[in-house]
DNA sequence: GTCTATACACCGATAGAC
DNA sequence: GTCTATCGGTGTATAGAC
């Protein structure tokens, strides 16, 4: 259980105005949200966040810390998939889980703006990307190898589509209607290989 | 030609400072972009832009004023043409036209943060949704209709999408890797009926 | 560690000369 | 119509008490 009292609360300190932070960029924007805000919302004091994390920009970074590691384990479930449909799938699901948390189109769009202003930013962001790009890339060149998919797909383009596609979720989700299950309606078409007529490429998440 | 000078020359001011708008709010953003940016880009004093515009939130929102009249001419278009496969490409066509030109990104990241805060850039961007979302929807019930496309997919939600799709290329739009050819191909993969396996949906651009 | 209070910089918008 | 000059409001980040 390690020591109680201290270092924990340091930590739920961290997570509050972590978390507060969060929601407010998700529905103000970056620029918009004074740390004052943040910490009205978190319970603290506006000085108390600039402790925490000493500027504006690395709170915001530290909203998105946890995407890296998520996008590893994700990468690595994928390439445990025997079969590259539920691989490819297994991906687009665990990409696409968040977009229906409210305030998700401008946290999302914030992101795409800020990583071209914080270059460490970019720098986490690029990581994350190139590992899910990576294994997409992997799983549909297994696919067009094994005459799943489409021999005529080049995998790093297909897999920049599907990307793209899973971005295009975030950026206008509308909470009364889930696109999700067209999502893989559509990445499935788009990458099945055209004489597989009949297919079942159902699955349950 | 109407009168030369000096009605001229105040659409001409209009004009550059649009333009430098529109290039500084594509790399700063809208928040970072300072009056001052645009007007030395522009070659005028910052005065004059407040002067043409009254104030930041006006003029970011004149840079997407022609979005509206091209949308309902896109969708005309599509209208026009018989085969709902043809009409639909061009429709994507249309709106993915800039996804390459540079900053495009970023200005698109903006406009979704920006219609959360300007009501009345909210109105014009829903009117022009409303239009395109539409037409699609309009072609895709045509497709089904004709027996062109499945017939289990759902009008409506499969616009959607395909609207996701294109918003999607904006935000990753990588001028090296252009993902217009990838989206025609998988935007017709997620249309076109199943039992249809040979069928030529090329078309010059 | 957390708070209160504030210094300091910055920028949108205006006023008034030309 | 356009410029120069400036003011008022605002918000980040810090300093120092507790």
């Amino acid at each position: 259980m390690t020591p109680p009292s201290d270092l924990a609360r340091r930590a739920d300190r961290r997570a509050a105005i972590l978390e507060a932070a969060a929601l407010e960029f998700a529905v103000r924007g970056y620029d918009a949200t004074r740390a004052a805000d943040v910490a009205r919302r978190a319970g603290v004091a506006s000085g108390t966040v600039f402790y925490h994390f000493g500027d504006k920009a690395t709170l915001f970074r530290e909203v998105f810390a946890d995407d890296l590691p998520r996008a590893r384990g994700l990468a690595e479930e994928a390439r445990r998939l025997d079969d590259p449909v539920n691989a490819a799938l297994h991906l687009v699901d665990g990409l696409a889980a968040d977009v229906l948390v409210p305030g998700a189109p401008v946290l999302a769009a914030e992101l795409v703006r800020r990583v071209g202003v914080d270059p460490e930013l970019a720098r986490v962001v690029a990581e994350t990307d190139r590992i899910t790009r990576g294994a997409l890339a992997e799983t549909i060149e297994r696919g067009v190898r094994t005459g799943r998919f489409d021999p005529t797909l080049d995998p790093p383009t297909a897999a920049g589509l599907v990307l793209a596609m899973v971005d295009g979720l975030y950026l206008g989700a509308d909470p009364e209607h889930d696109l999700r299950p067209a999502l893989r309606r559509a990445v499935a078409a788009y990458l099945r290989s055209p004489d597989m007529t009949e297919e079942d490429d159902d699955r349950p998440t």
